[in-house]
DNA sequence: GATGCTTACGATACCCGTAAAGATA
DNA sequence: TATCTTTACGGGTATCGTAAGCATC
């Protein structure tokens, strides 16, 4: 058994199986990723894999066992090199952060550029994606830590508060719901909408607020950001319902934000980190600049727990 | 990096830090050992171990870090190759089990044959000890299953209770003692005593439970097992304080045995296994037999517990 | 016929063991 | 001086990549 081995048995998983995207991801031959298997698979005395003739199609029950079990060893046989790095050089190295286009346009700016400040010679990566691809990220091991307020519940991740924040309604200069003092469900839902995606930026708890009310909204328009939402509510196509950190009274100067604190329920957005993942110190800096109530020790001790 | 690399690390600190025995121990040649520990170093970009000159001393701070990684990922690795008997030849394989006098010559037995009569192909192996040295054996993967009263409380192993005995006074025939009803604690420290060493079979209760009554018992003789204190015991040299199934009316004609129940604390006898511990279906029954309350789902969940 | 896996084979690199030298106690 | 580690070197093996062959879709 060695470590290359174990490296094609993952990435078989995630290659779905062809063994010739394997060889190619592992910038290797393919011959060599099939005498690989072969050979593990002898030394073990078991199949790894359920083939039809020379295809691959899955796991066997053995292979469905030790798949998680290798895993686990390639993720140890990363941390070792983690814990390496952070030895041999506290203030350098890399940083992948995984996290949607809300957090990267209106939150992360500021922290970023702290970041950099303090570590400048730290270099950080921003992936942007949807909640479901930058939790697979993580999951994977290609990203460090996730930021999202949705679909970071997988059991591979670890997840912590970090903020929490509102919905805000935007609307056109003059709307006559600039006029309203308290503005109620109602009121919103006799204008057209338009607001995020479903599985993007709390969607999911915007209709589940009108349902309850038993309002049926006109959702004219769901995008994936808040700049396209706002581009339609400039152009008359109706009301938005956003992020309220995604408004910008210097920037928006031809959109009102109303206060609408009290009619949807608080969101919150959290960070994740796959379990078991050795992080440096300096991104436990980074968490906690994201979050400052969260400590460095009782997320190292949460990534250990339930291995 | 590679497995043999991870072995010798672990082997290192086994052996204390001498290279030779490493090497003695892994069978290979001592400069390959030096060698593999320089090379992973350099890959690594960082020092494992701590040298006075060409000497090894210990762990450095990034060593310490990665050793307890290391423990893991070695540990996966066998598991893999055990996952992998076990669908090979689910009824077929071996079975380690280390255990004190006391279990061995009076309590496994019964369930030993019963095991060999289910699992014939089994190779089950019994290796006698201290507390101490079994609870090193598990710790260390060399024993799968570890059975004692005493010194399990590890943080590598996890133990569950097995069954509950209690200590029994045992006296030559026509002792005096034997024409007492009720025995009190007293009565027992006015006579010399023979019972365990100190770390064996429940010796710290006995001594706390005298020592609780205000008593100084005169033990003349600490034995490490029941046999050498029935032997003593016989030719009179004092009353004998042993575990209730070490005696047997039958093969210990020459003695009697005191109800003493209500005089001594009750012992719990725990079985360890190793935390992430990969154990056969056969060892999971073997447990059944020892403590049919003890179910394989809830140890598998156990051992995966806290990794 | 296109895609995908296995077998065959030669070059390379890695790993191991022996021998000798150097350092430490 | 005895013990222990490092350096140097040669032989063997494992690994890798290319080329060809064969199954599956």
């Amino acid at each position: 058994m060695n470590f290359q081995q174990l490296r094609i048995i993952r990435e078989t998983l995630r290659r779905d199986f062809n063994l010739t995207d394997v060889a190619a991801a592992l910038s290797t031959s393919q011959p060599g990723v099939s005498k690989h298997i072969k050979d593990l698979e002898d030394e073990l005395g078991i199949e790894i894999f359920e083939r039809r003739g020379k295809r691959f199609l899955g796991l066997t029950a053995a292979g469905k066992e030790i798949a998680t079990v290798v895993e686990r060893i390639l993720l140890d046989a990363s941390n070792i090199r983690q814990i390496a790095d952070q030895f041999a050089s506290r203030d350098e190295g890399t940083l992948i952060i995984a996290t949607t286009h809300t957090q990267a346009r209106y939150v992360l700016p500021d922290i970023v550029k702290r970041f950099k400040d303090t570590y400048p010679r730290v270099h950080l990566t921003l992936h942007q994606g949807s909640p479901r691809e930058i939790s697979n990220l993580v999951a994977a091991g290609e990203a460090d830590i996730a930021i999202a307020t949705e679909a970071l519940d997988v059991s591979e991740i670890v997840t912590f508060p970090c903020y929490t924040w509102h919905h805000a309604v935007i609307v056109p200069e003059g709307h006559p719901l600039c006029q309203e003092v308290s503005i109620t469900l109602e009121q919103l839902a006799a204008y057209p909408i338009i607001t995020y995606q479903e599985g993007f930026t709390g969607r999911g708890l915007i209709d589940k607020t009108f349902a309850k009310a038993g309002l049926a909204p006109d959702i004219v328009l769901s995008a994936i950001d808040a700049d396209v939402i706002k581009t339609y509510v400039e152009v008359g196509l109706g009301i938005g319902i956003i992020a309220s950190m995604a408004y910008s009274p210097q920037r928006d100067r031809n959109l009102r934000m109303l206060d609408t604190h009290q009619l949807f329920p608080i969101n919150t957005t959290r960070l994740g980190i796959r379990r078991g993942h050795y992080l440096r110190d300096y991104a436990f800096h980074l968490v906690e600049m994201l979050a400052p109530r969260l400590k460095g020790a009782a997320i190292r001790a949460a990534l250990n727990r339930d291995g």
